[in-house]
DNA sequence: GATGAATGAGTGTTCATTCAT
DNA sequence: GATGAATGAACACTCATTCAT
């Protein structure tokens, strides 16, 4: 959560006071404020320092570059989702749960529509850092393995990326209709209905 | 001169001569190797000229800006995918139409992975341009509006979104399985269990 | 002479006309110039464009880095000194012979101490690059060679060396009498007593 | 602010204590091994306190600035050798004399040749501080100075860089036979055979 | 139409140094 | 005395784009 990056060679200082914790909270808050006013292109790591209050030096002190901070943003909301998706326990049904997965997801970033846009272009602009998002669909994918245990990967994958992949759709196209209670029935229908038709069809079968 | 855009499809030369289509064609060409060998980070107009056998200014003769190049490329792409997509006629069954969608757009950028990758990448990576991919979007609407007039915006986006953006979702992790049948079985699966479900709720209701 | 880079990933321009060789030559003598003011540490990449009255971008589509233009200055005294060193065909006496040397070597530069100096600094600064002097060394041991083939290796080295390390450390230091008659007296006088010593003790021994 | 040196041999502190004597050694023994290492480029202040194990501010605390470091070290090798070249007393012939100087200037540094060589081009590799190494000279003109009262500035230069300056050509290049015998006799020819001419030259004459 | 030399705004990043704790 | 977080001036270098030839 202090380290900002895993990679070798890391240069950056591990923050253990609690002032070098604000400045990285207000960093990342600085940088989501200009994500989310200019988009990616005002993004730069001048004008985020500036926008922190700190030089340029501190911000360097914590984030190793530029696409640090993107990632460390990143990062973040993927923490948090995944702690709001670890929450629930006693649900029941399927359909449920995947409501309630669908709800947390679209709730990440907490609103910020702009902010969540640029991150996902910032990551998806480079090949390196799609992983980042990856805890997520695995997550998506642990509670339909518990009720069929043979899912193959490329079920797995289809499971979680066509409710991702819509919801990330509807973030990079804007749509108005993101926060609706109609899209989120839909994208339950979604998910319900292929897990149905999976189960359907695994119930006669024996996978290899 | 520090707005380089000004404004959309704006080529600077409709190219009417044989030899100004070959030219375009060697940009074009020039452009997707260079993607497909280093990736957007490769990617500059300079290589793309020098690779095309032109000069920086010839290709500035047929392309607005960098951009262009891209959505050139994108658009290519999505003009034969369409083209592909309306050729069947006297497929019946749902499950059909929908296998039949799913391969086309699988098959789009006829093989080039890496090449479909950074153009995605590359769209995605500015605000602007995402419509570029909408036409193919609005195609797989059609057939399922014939099938149920009454289907509201969210399910037309959920149904084209949840299949494109799965398969997005392959091209940018780079699957493995990407052309695999089984990955286009279980999109199938998604569309299809997905459209049924919206035509067994529709069938009792009546939408005002 | 127009490529000043060997290495690989040659990516700079090699300037066909007449307008870039002039470039070149722009840069080369503004270089010069700050060299001469400011030393090592005015010259900047920037200021040396600006100098030269040419764009930083120009710059650089001659010159890989910073680094390349400190080395073509050096290299284009290197072929000067050495051309210098190749005119003399009648000379006879080897102090006559050893005295020519001293004063090639003490003209290069044409007199710009300063730039001499910043040259070499910049050239000794990285492990790399001191090859870059060597030509001048391999030419002095060619007389002494035709006069005595069975020179020693450090025998080679010591009295080019000699030679070259002196008048270096002049340099460097900013000696007020480098440019003065008895300074080259005793340089002759370095240069022809220890060959002298050479001779004498070769001339009764045979070598392994 | 902007200049950071205030004055030239400035220390911050003349450390008295034991502990602050251990902590400078501590300093220039970790510069020694990041120069050993990693050359002038991986010389940074920082660098060189994490590896002492002391922090920024302890090292800014006996050194005014980075060069401080560089002389220090510089300086510290001077000593040694200067303590070096004064202990023979009863050597009588001048070649003898000879010798012991270049092997003492041979041996300097201890055989650690690529702290030397760093040394070297650090400190050549800023205008500054070449004097650092000038006693070392000053000593070897002594005793050509007490055989020839009247050698010229010229003569004690050329004497004293001839020497140092092979030497120095020597380190810089890394030559493999720089500890072997012979190297150490055309040293010993160098400066014996050029203090030869210059007595023979003086003996005839009278200087103004 | 084609060329390619020239442009230069813009940005990421480093690192010596300070000073509040 | 020691610490190390913070500073910020300084720079090298890129690359989309233009325009004189």
């Amino acid at each position: 959560m202090t380290i900002h990056r895993q990679a070798p060679e890391r240069k950056r200082r591990i923050p253990r006071q609690a002032r070098a914790n604000e400045t990285v909270a207000l960093i990342l808050e600085a940088a989501a404020q200009i994500l989310e006013a200019g988009g990616l292109e005002a993004f730069t790591t001048n004008t985020v320092a500036e926008r922190a209050g700190v030089s340029i030096g501190t911000l360097y002190q914590y984030f190793a570059d530029k696409q640090a901070i993107l990632f460390a943003l990143g990062r973040q909301e993927v923490q948090s989702t995944l702690a709001e998706l670890r929450r629930p326990e006693g649900h029941q049904t399927p359909e449920e749960r995947v409501r309630y997965t669908v709800r947390a997801i679209i709730n990440a970033f907490r609103g910020r529509m702009r902010v969540r846009k640029a991150v996902v272009q910032a990551i998806l602009a480079q090949g390196t850092g799609i992983e980042a998002m990856t805890p997520v669909a695995a997550f998506i994918a642990n509670y339909p393995r518990s009720l069929i245990p043979a899912l193959t990967d490329e079920q797995v994958f289809v499971l979680s990326r066509a409710l991702l992949g819509t919801i990330r759709a509807a973030v990079l196209e804007e749509q108005p209709f993101f926060r609706g209670r109609a899209f989120e029935d839909e994208l339950v229908r979604l998910g319900a209905s292929y897990l149905s038709s999976v189960i359907a069809s695994t119930a006669g079968s024996t996978k290899g």
